[in-house]
DNA sequence: AAGCCGGGGGC
DNA sequence: GCCCCAGGCTT
């Protein structure tokens, strides 16, 4: 099989077997754009009803650049890794500032976009504007890998480097967003990390992973580091007014520009409790008992786990006092569901805002 | 080069 | 439980 024929065999896969996509074949640049951030380590079924409420909430470049960076992270929220929602921002006031609106076409200007690397930069090119830039993601580190049966470990940048060498010389002239959508699809639909359909492979007479029955042992991955698993206290404040306090993380930090309840990890041999009469003490300069244990919930993020710890304090001393840079505010159970929390939180605010309903329904 | 950065679905 | 996902940024 020539690179000719791969190329044919895939494209011609292509046509018959692409799903449909709000921005597949739209050709619209802000659109596709969008769209390769939020499919950055996210799945395309997960990413399709937050690109439908953003394009709603931002339906042109300049919509974005006006809008405040809460209003995004609101719309953001729950798709995870947020920087991506603050960088994307505030690339978006660079396009209608110094590209007139326009997402840059060049590989140099568009790589001057916050959140765009390789990746991003050679998908927008390729199908946004038909250029000639073969991307590498996880997909095309799959198909690639089997295909040419690399046995290396791809979690080396050598090997990413060897397969980004064979897509560029394997991409279409004539169709390169096409080229680049086809093998990333194949990867998705086909050519899946467990249990790929070979027998569906426009590829399979010439892979050489299927040939010699190795499409478990390609690709492979060097073992994964342990995630640590932390205990974390936190205080649902609530004064006379009720209201509750809430926490802004800085930009900064992990999930940088959410909201949450304070709080923070167990040391060693520390009752609960104590935890969080400790940090809040630390956080906000404030005594506060405990009422009452208010939740408890596990929660995975990408590099540690948790078990969260939630409960009903009072002041007993002092006022509540933000540490530099960082915000605090008083709002009530309904204005919950206007601030961004990260999810671990929003299960927090969800109960919250449950039993706050119930209470009402009772007293009418 | 390695670590950091969310959340969800498949197995 | 672990793995993976249309990766990028920071050190």
């Amino acid at each position: 099989m020539t690179d000719t024929d791969f190329r044919n065999h895939l494209l011609a896969w292509y046509d018959n077997n692409k799903r449909d996509m709000p921005w597949r074949d739209c050709g619209d640049p802000y659109k596709i754009w969008i769209s390769e951030i939020m499919l950055q380590q996210t799945r395309v079924d997960q990413a399709t009803p937050y690109f439908k409420r953003f394009m709603d909430r931002f339906p042109t470049v300049h919509d974005l650049a006006k809008a405040d960076q809460q209003d995004v992270l609101k719309v953001w929220e729950g798709l995870g890794y947020y920087s991506r929602a603050r960088h994307l921002h505030a690339a978006s006031k660079l396009v209608v500032e110094e590209f007139d609106g326009k997402v840059p076409n060049t590989w140099e200007e568009i790589n001057e976009l916050k959140g765009v690397g390789p990746y991003t930069a050679s998908a927008v090119l390729s199908i946004a504007y038909q250029k000639k830039h073969a991307v590498v993601d996880g997909n095309v580190i799959r198909v690639l890998s089997r295909y040419f049966g690399i046995e290396d470990d791809v979690r080396s940048t050598k090997t990413k480097n060897t397969i980004q060498d064979y897509a560029d010389d394997l991409i279409s002239e004539e169709r390169p967003g096409d080229f680049n959508q086809a093998v990333m699809e194949l990867g998705a639909m086909v050519c899946t990390p467990s249990n790929p359909e070979c027998e569906k492979c426009p590829l399979q007479a010439n892979c050489v992973a299927h040939k010699t029955v190795k499409t478990e042992d390609i690709p492979y991955k060097s073992p994964a580091k342990k995630r640590p698993h932390h205990q974390i206290g936190v205080g649902i404040i609530m004064n006379n007014n009720e209201e509750v306090l809430i926490a802004l993380r800085p930009d900064d930090a992990m999930l940088g520009g959410m909201w949450e309840f304070p709080g923070g990890k167990q040391e060693e041999n520390e009752k609960m409790e104590d935890t969080v009469i400790r940090e809040l003490r630390e956080e906000l300069d404030v005594d506060v008992s405990i009422s009452k244990p208010f939740m408890k919930l596990d929660h995975a993020y990408s590099h540690f786990k948790i078990t969260m710890h939630a409960y009903l304090c009072e002041i007993e001393a002092g006022t509540p006092q933000p540490n530099t840079s960082q915000e605090i505010r008083w709002i009530t159970i309904d204005e919950l569901e206007d601030y961004p929390f990260p999810k671990a939180n929003r299960k927090l605010t969800e109960k919250l805002m449950n039993l706050d309903k119930g209470q009402q329904e009772l007293e009418i």
